[in-house]
RNA sequence: GGACAGGUGGGUGAGUGGUUAAUACCAACAGACUGUAAAUCUGUCGCCCCUUGGGGCUACGGAGGUUCGAAUCCUCCCCUGUCCA
């Protein structure tokens, strides 16, 4: 899922994100509920129509921003205290006001409030943040329900740091709470990769099969496969569109510094084996120039291309598993005894 | 021809006797980026060496000079800009 933060996945134009083939965009709570306000976009008829988006969206529940602006903040049991990055002004995030926002955005997917964990943290904080965060939930569920659900599919969020017997315990008394959908939560915080997988690994056996699990903020390319091959079914992260306008490409062959000077007399392709629009067109002489100039094309582009990158490596996945090729059950053999590059080797077999 | 102002590292531009291999910004080069305070941030950025830390050399238009010590003060020269003839 494209992250457009500010329901704006950024240097993209929705018509081309449909030319893409993205299926579901996200949105932020935190960002949409100081400007321009959820009850402006109630009023012209809800996220979709305001974005003109007329497919699923999923908005983030702020939770995140209680973790990536930890310097703007101080958490209590009632919410989160916020000081505007945007103005100083004060607001208190609390999981009625964040399930309130996020029905008034009308998002199809909307989270649980949650408190995220972050690495390190001791058995005893994240244990605690784990607790936070299921009392929040339960809030959280209790607004959700109480406004009638609005049509929405409410996900709870599974905490627990980088202990797994905590993330099994966290998934399971989620799941207790019969919602819609699960989502993960609190990875990718700074955590050496092989943490990120056991976490992962130990909360999804604890997630059930016929219900979306999403795993929330994550990661690059190999990262993507190695979870899907885990079973979770969601992923999002900033990486793609934001290395994009960095001048960090995706590529069949890795990743690609396109601002580096040795790409400046490249007539060939950013990608050869890639069937994007940019890599069909333009060359990585050009690609390096646009970006070295600073120029708006060059953010473009570069999103255009890392998107495909990443909607086409999913793309593969699902072809993959369509063929049996690629599953949990595949996944985890090579689990315990892999690289990343074995976790790719189910699709790149086909 | 005259009067002012000025010439600093790739560029713009600080610095007016030691704490200056020289502020800052830009350019250049490299790195980072994982539920977006991000078209952002960080590092390097005279040359040569041992390479933690340092050592040597060359540098603020040119040539002299003053001084223990000069990008900074003095003399002459060259060049640039503005104005007056």
């Amino acid at each position: 899922m494209p992250v457009g933060t500010r329901a704006t996945v950024k240097a993209i134009a929705q018509e081309d994100l449909e030319g893409l083939g993205a299926e579901i965009i996200l949105a932020n709570t935190y960002h949409l509920y100081l400007r321009p306000g959820h009850e402006l976009i109630r009023e012209l008829g809800g996220l979709h129509r305001f974005a003109a988006w007329p497919h699923p969206m999923l908005t983030d529940s702020g939770g995140f921003q209680v973790f990536s602006l930890g310097a703007l903040n101080k958490i209590e049991e009632v919410g989160v205290t916020f000081r505007s990055h945007l103005d100083g002004s004060q607001h208190q995030l609390t999981p009625e006001l964040a399930i309130e926002v996020q029905m008034a955005l009308g998002a199809d997917i909307i989270m649980a409030f949650d408190d995220c964990t972050p690495y390190p943290a001791t058995t005893e904080q994240a244990r605690a943040s784990l607790e936070r965060t299921e009392r929040w939930a339960e809030r959280s569920r209790a607004e959700w329900e109480g406004k009638g659900r609005g049509g929405q599919a409410l996900f709870g969020i599974v905490q627990g740091g980088m202990y797994p017997e905590l993330r099994r315990e966290a998934a399971e008394r989620q799941v207790e709470r019969g919602l819609p959908g699960y989502a993960i939560g609190g990875v990718s915080v700074g955590e050496p990769r092989e943490l990120s997988y056991a976490a992962v690994a130990a909360a999804v056996a604890r997630l059930p099969r016929d219900k979306p699990r999403y795993l929330m903020g994550v990661g690059t390319p190999e990262e993507l496969v190695a979870y899907a091959g885990m079973g979770i079914d969601m992923m999002d992260c900033v990486l793609p569109t934001r290395n994009a306008r960095n001048g960090l490409l995706f590529t069949s062959q890795g990743a690609v510094a396109i601002k580096n000077a040795r790409h400046a007399r490249d007539p060939g392709p950013l990608d050869p084996d890639c069937g994007c629009r940019v890599c069909r067109r333009y060359s990585r002489a050009y690609l390096r120039h646009l970006y070295q100039s600073g120029e708006i094309l060059a953010s473009q582009l570069n999103t255009h291309h890392n998107l495909f990158h990443y909607l086409d490596t999913m793309r593969q996945v699902r072809h993959a598993i369509g063929l049996g090729q690629f599953g949990p059950w595949r996944a985890k053999r090579t689990y315990n005894r892999s690289t990343q590059t074995e976790w790719l080797s189910p699709f790149s077999a086909t």
